[in-house]
DNA sequence: TGCGTGCATTCGCATATTCGTATGTGGCGG
DNA sequence: CCGCCACATACGAATATGCGAATGCACGCA
């Protein structure tokens, strides 16, 4: 009966959407959408100091965005599956518009092979 | 050669991402996926005092998610096209997604007829 | 057990964002 | 011309976000 009623939950998508409002954070994630890296691989890439990246990756851990995974002394992210439906499709769409931008791909590309196939050693 | 150089530049993006990363601003934009609004049917529909719907539109508006036209005494907004091709790759994927919550089409549905057949008379 | 490396967190400060309140502006009617 | 209406904008206070510098923590290795 009452329109103020929340009749469409926005909660899940503004914190997408807020994670994904900064420059770093979206560089990240376009790095990210080819594949999961390592924290000193992001520094590398994206010219940013240790901390920056840290922290600016657990703002995308708190929002669901990445996840990460501990390989010994490194830690890897990537890129996690969203719960809510419409977060899926926004990230969904995002990737897919990354995936097209070759000069991208082949930044990461490069970027892997540099330090190796697999891990940072 | 140096993967420091902008390989793709993210800042219409994330200027769009922050412009959505509100609920306020979420909301309004759920709302006029479905057609142009004036401000007081924005005012009613969210239960939001008058400024912060001048403010938020006018932040929408800002970031070039929506733009507005005048009619007399009322101003009437609606989603904006996007110059950016990824920008309109997202809002377009928002649009659709909001497109399929029946109880915002219905609430939207409504609104209007409440107000009058297209006005605020 | 001690040290180095990769990553996370804390602190302090500068800047940005948000909201309520008040005020300004443009258009219409009397 | 005056007053009302819809809307926009200018404050100021509270809160949030950003970064650099320093510190903490976990793991691997000698």
């Amino acid at each position: 009966m009452s329109s103020t009623t929340a009749v469409l939950d926005v909660r899940p998508l503004s914190r997408l959407f807020k994670a994904l409002g900064d420059e770093t954070r979206l560089r990240i994630v376009a790095l990210l959408t080819h594949g999961e890296l390592c924290v000193c691989h992001l520094e590398d890439a994206l010219r940013i100091p240790q901390p920056t990246a840290s922290r600016q990756l657990a703002v995308l851990r708190r929002a669901g965005v990445v996840e990460c995974r501990r390989d010994g002394t490194w830690v890897y992210y990537r890129l996690a599956r969203q719960l809510d439906a419409m977060a899926g499709s926004q990230l969904r769409t995002l990737v897919a518009s990354f995936g097209k931008q070759r000069l991208l791909r082949e930044d990461v590309a490069r970027l892997q092979q540099a330090k190796g196939p697999g891990s940072c050693q």
